[in-house]
DNA sequence: CGGCATCCTCCCCGATACTG
DNA sequence: CAGTATCGGGGAGGATGCCG
């Protein structure tokens, strides 16, 4: 069994955020959450992500069983991404934040500005 | 206001995302959650964070006001981080990924194994 | 369409040394 | 004790080109 001390190197909760603590993952894990999408109209979807990146991405995704990739043998292939029942559960855990974001990021781009003026001054 | 869906680029998710996404940043908001915490504490605490980053975490912490800092005039010098009510919110939400992890951790590393069993084979 | 290979750049982070 | 300054390696991630 592992250290459950979240703040020692091997506990479940360094590991999890070692692997979806980056610029990509949360916001891909929860686009394909919300419908199976294709490579291309994720890549849309979530803007800014490059084509490399977001493979890569996917990939890792699903060697943690997060996300399922199926491709139909149409030519040109087709690929779809979906999210499995254990990536749903980190969706459903991770989805609050979001709602926490809006509703405080007024508060933190003032905090921002109070302590730049401080500096300032 | 701004843009609301959650895949474009200046939506508060991804502003939050891109600040907290980090190594170090989750961990020492939730370290600091527990109970101020002075700066070689935290540092102990914390097991692998290095001084120099320990510094600069905490002071985004601080500059998006989600802890604060008081220095108090001893000799040599007390820092303590102490977290603030936003910070305290932060906190809350994101507390559950903890329960997550350590409940789900071994089907993560299930799946792992599996998919690269698939790829050796 | 959905990738992989390659190259390259940036900056995160660690190690070390020094300061109030 | 609580930092800052400096140096340097490595990996994340972007750009481009090619392939089934």
């Amino acid at each position: 069994m592992l250290n459950p001390d979240p703040f020692q190197a091997q506990c479940p909760t360094r590991v999890i955020l070692d692997r979806i603590a980056d610029k990509w993952t949360v916001l891909l894990l929860t686009a394909v959450a919300e419908r199976p999408t294709r490579f291309n109209a994720l890549r849309r979807r979530v803007e800014g992500v490059s084509q490399k990146v977001l493979s890569q991405t996917l990939k890792s995704l699903e060697r943690d069983g997060l996300v399922t990739r199926h491709a139909y043998p149409t030519v040109p292939v087709t690929v779809e991404y979906a999210i499995t029942p254990l990536g749903a559960s980190l969706e459903r855990t991770l989805a609050p934040l979001a709602h926490w974001a809006s509703e405080h990021i007024d508060q933190i781009a003032k905090a921002q500005a109070q302590f730049d003026g401080r500096k300032a001054a």
